[in-house]
DNA sequence: TTCATTTGTCTACAGTCGTAGACATCGATA
DNA sequence: TATCGATGTCTACGACTGTAGACAAATGAA
């Protein structure tokens, strides 16, 4: 029985969530191929040989790795898309996210940067695309419209990209409130839809004139 | 004196070209460090060593196939911007240039597939910005807002990630109307801007909030 | 204490990578 | 024909990679 408050060096469950945060962070910074096990093995302070003893290999501990980041909550921050503004409220969330020392949107960093490796991308598009499935279900339902949950998905992955992969100054440099302003009635335009018009109280105030030209 | 039509078994230039070429298919497909320099030689029907001749080192290359890539028309269709309807032809060509079967927008995709190796990152993000101000040089000028260029661009990458590197099934199985009528009115809010209000008197209550909450 | 199980490391191997240096072959010119 | 520069290949090296197998140490139960 185990009534010590100090289990061994380290409980086994204890190492392999050591292993996998190890993991997120290497194949969110350097994608499937630059991270390396030794690397990720030094991050959770085991060895090589460690990692693959409990995730059999480096494929292995790679979907388990992405599953978990997709799972996390951090991803999208679902739970603001059923607020009373949910366009700004996407916004504000996706500014903040990406901002300059905050934690990386892992799972699209690590798909994006695990997509050169064939096997890599065929074990992220099955998870995106699940956890696309449950993260835009409510825009989807309400637009009707996949396409319109899979642009909102691209404008996200691209801003997050830009921001804090390619790193462009223009992203860096300006305040959060600009690219809020930018980004949220883009949000709205996308989260109202314009192909039909089911709620007219929405107010969508600068986007009179873009819904003119979009026929 | 040079009157032979056959040169030699192939000039310098010609050569460099091939090489070039290759390099931009290996690049565009596998990134920095999945594409081999054996590799890309062999594309060109030459030898690895003949490739470090030509470019001095790997990173030589992959700067020189980058600048390349960037300078090539097919990347933003840059032309376009300057129509009567700019979001309705920058949603048409940025469609139609993603369609499952076309020419992959190479210079995104070396920059994306790249990010992950550091050097490769720091010549990826000099080149999208140098290119960056050059076609979008008239959409930021309209604006006034530089972020507002960089989003459309986030916009742009994060589509053509989503459709060509991830393959989302909502993008890849719609049809190109249905994408189009979408995008157009995103990119005319992009491009006419809210910030700077010309025409239209109407502001923006859902801002104070933004700003608020983004300190 | 004794012993088996868990937890972990060390060494090594086959492979790939970028690339340095020596060597080969062609084309034009003298 | 003889020669020289341009064009290209061959071999090899050191540094990496993922991982297989043998070994070591600590733990809990007997």
């Amino acid at each position: 029985m185990r009534k010590s408050s100090i289990p061994r060096r380290r409980s086994s469950a204890e190492t392999r969530e050591a292993i996998l945060l190890s993991a997120r962070k290497a194949f969110a910074q350097s994608g499937y191929d630059g991270a390396g096990v030794r690397e990720i093995a030094e991050g959770a302070g085991v060895t090589a040989m460690l990692v693959n003893r409990y995730f059999g290999s480096k494929e292995g501990l790679f979907a388990e790795a992405l599953a978990a980041t997709m799972a996390s909550p951090i991803i999208l921050a679902p739970q603001n898309i059923e607020l009373a503004k949910p366009a700004e409220a996407f916004a504000t969330a996706l500014v903040s996210i990406t901002e300059k020392n905050a934690t990386p949107l892992e799972g699209f960093l690590i798909l994006l940067r695990s997509a050169s490796s064939t096997r890599a991308a065929e074990i992220g598009r099955e998870q995106i695309e699940k956890h696309h499935q449950k993260t835009m279900a409510a825009l989807v339902k309400r637009s009707g419209a996949p396409q319109r949950a899979a642009i909102a998905l691209s404008l996200v992955a691209g801003f997050q990209v830009m921001r804090q992969m390619v790193g462009l100054t223009a992203l860096n440099n300006s305040s959060d409130a600009v690219l809020v302003r930018i980004l949220t009635p883009l949000f709205e335009e996308l989260l109202n839809g314009n192909g039909d018009e089911p709620k007219s109280a929405t107010r969508k105030q600068g986007l009179a004139m873009a819904k003119s030209r979009a026929k």
